[in-house]
DNA sequence: AGCCAGGGTCTAA
DNA sequence: TTAGACCATGGC
């Protein structure tokens, strides 16, 4: 069976450099909370809304009914609201600095992150990943389906983290592209075509996963 | 019209 | 420890 690298290259080579996403440490923890259970379009019409304005310090100085009805458009606004704040309140324990995040250790930094009401194991990898280049296999839905896909069948996340991390070098830059390459694929292709190559099950890429 | 979206929490058995 | 209810809005 196809190995985590050789998916990897596989879709290096279908899809090209990958980006990171985001650049803005502070942005990719206010996307990673609104993309909850949402759609993405959701989550660009709400931070376009706050035109360059996407700070902590602006954050802190929103009410929370202000930042409620801002970000209402992504649904779960109230959890999501209350979630956003415990962050911004987190880092601000690190003077909004990421380089004095990133010198903790991933391990620790990823309890404080998970002892967060309304960030999960999801939302906080992907924070590790993107905001502070810390290595933490990030799975979402698109990865989970995306492996059934490829035939594999993991009886949980932790099997499915240990399939990756077990394989690959513990580098968050790479992680960080891997995860977003399989976005690219799962975006891309399997919600516009009803085969593709890369998925080998059934050639449909939009079939759901059971159970 | 109903189902789904890059999730997370809480509760009951 | 696990399955199911619930949170909420917008797009198709």
């Amino acid at each position: 069976m196809i190995n985590a690298k050789e998916i990897y290259y596989i879709l290096l080579k279908a899809y090209g450099q990958p980006r990171w996403w985001s650049d803005d440490p502070f942005v990719v923890m206010l996307q990673s909370v609104l993309v909850q259970n949402t759609t993405w379009s959701s989550v660009e019409k709400t931070c376009a809304m706050f035109v360059n304005q996407l700070t902590p310090e602006y954050i802190e100085d929103l009410s929370t009914e202000e930042l409620e009805q801002i970000i209402r458009p992504c649904g779960f606004y109230k959890a999501k609201a209350r979630t956003i704040q415990a962050l911004t309140a987190w880092y601000r324990k690190y003077h909004f600095d990421r380089q004095a995040v990133h010198e903790v250790p991933m391990p620790r930094l990823r309890k404080e992150l998970l002892s967060i009401r309304g960030v999960g194991a999801e939302t906080a990898d992907v924070i590790l990943v993107y905001a502070f280049y810390k290595a933490s296999f990030i799975i979402d839905a698109y990865t989970r389906r995306f492996l059934f896909r490829l035939g594999y069948n993991f009886s949980d996340d932790t099997a499915i983290k240990l399939f990756f991390e077990k394989e690959l070098p513990e580098d968050a830059q790479f992680y960080g592209w891997y995860h977003w390459l399989i976005l690219e694929h799962c975006i891309s292709v399997c919600k516009k075509t009803p085969k593709c190559d890369i998925c080998f099950l059934n050639g449909d890429c939009r079939q759901k996963l059971p159970k």
